[in-house]
DNA sequence: GTGGTCTAGACCACA
DNA sequence: GTGGTCTAGACCACA
């Protein structure tokens, strides 16, 4: 998954993001080591205070913890991890619903347009 | 459908995407008359030049047609909005689709999400 | 030649130029009737007042001439008519050479372009 | 090459073709930096919605990149830069010819008012 | 009244 | 410092 950043939009939520959904993919091992600022940032091709700022959200959402002695890693709390992914995927639904819907597609119209996209590609 | 503009976020594209909806759905009689700049803005609560950028692209995207001195309407090109109603579908799928899968979920478990989703709320 | 107005520009300069290229292009008897405002207005298909503007400052450079029992007539003063259509060339010319000119064509190749062109099309 | 920008007339699309020449004549290195909006606008003398609104545009026919917190550039795609100067030729030309033929000069008329001019001056 | 242009100036994210 | 967005408000041509 690359970053994919999109220049026009504030990138640290852009960021905050991406990261979060990694760690609910369980991209990284929980209670672990986690990459340092230098090396997102640089992964990303961001400053480093952008990805300091992504960082700090991800810490208030419980994510990710500063360890004085370790460096930063992963929460091992999967329950946290769990209920992260159901809401972010609560919210994408949400949104894409009603998005979709705001074009004027019955809820048929949807399901089958799902269908046959997720047919057609291999994600 | 209000305009629900989210402040932390460029409101010109908002308003673009929101307009472009509104004409895609026929909210608009086709080649007929479209509210003036001046009400628009007042209606959406933005400044006048805001909605002026906003309209400047639906223009460019041929959706809205203008003459001066008299006003705007709305085009009566009906394949151009179809078209543009198909390329917002698949946009918000194709973006959907990418977000969720991002979580980890497999196709199944999208479509059941979505089915629940339709069920438990009436859009 | 049709009127082709440039709707982002001012009109009324567009149809004063048109109308004086009519009259050296001698499209008008000299010294004979004119068409009314009205009916020069419809043409143009723009509102009366502005065609009256234009026609104001045709009567400024003398080309045209307003008789109370008459009404309005095309000078017959043939020298100025002359000398307007020289200085209208002029005009055209020297706009012409220097904005070709800013592209950074040479003067043989100006000529070369020029010689090309009339070849190519009927005008 | 100065500005000047005709007052009477809208501003931005003079600065655009201004400075679409400017590249095109090879005055920036291409792919290389580009002034600020700043620098541009106290340049030219306009305000910096202005300029940024020709650079837009510039943007839009692909003369100049932007990076966002970095500045612009100038596009290093040398057919485009071709290209363009060939339709800005063809344009000058196409108005030219179009004009001039208006007030009633054939082909020849034409070819020897343009050398005339050529002659008397340096342009 | 309609749309278009322009300015001055504030505020923001990012490097 | 860089570009981007937004606002308030003035002024203009045209109908």
């Amino acid at each position: 998954m690359a970053w994919e950043l999109d220049d026009n939009l504030p990138l640290w939520p852009q960021i905050k993001e991406h990261i979060a959904k990694k760690i609910v993919r369980g991209e990284y091992s929980l209670g672990e080591d986690f990459p340092t600022v230098r090396a997102l940032a640089h992964e990303a091709g961001v400053n480093r205070n952008t990805m300091q700022r992504a960082l700090m959200e991800l810490e208030n959402m419980g994510l990710v913890l500063t360890n004085r002695t370790i460096g930063r890693i992963v929460t091992s709390d999967e329950a946290l991890i769990e209920e992260t992914k159901k809401s972010l995927a609560k919210k994408y639904v949400d949104d894409f619903l009603k998005e979709i819907g705001n074009l004027g597609y019955s809820r048929e119209e949807i399901i089958d347009i799902i269908k046959g996209d997720l047919q057609d590609e291999n994600r």
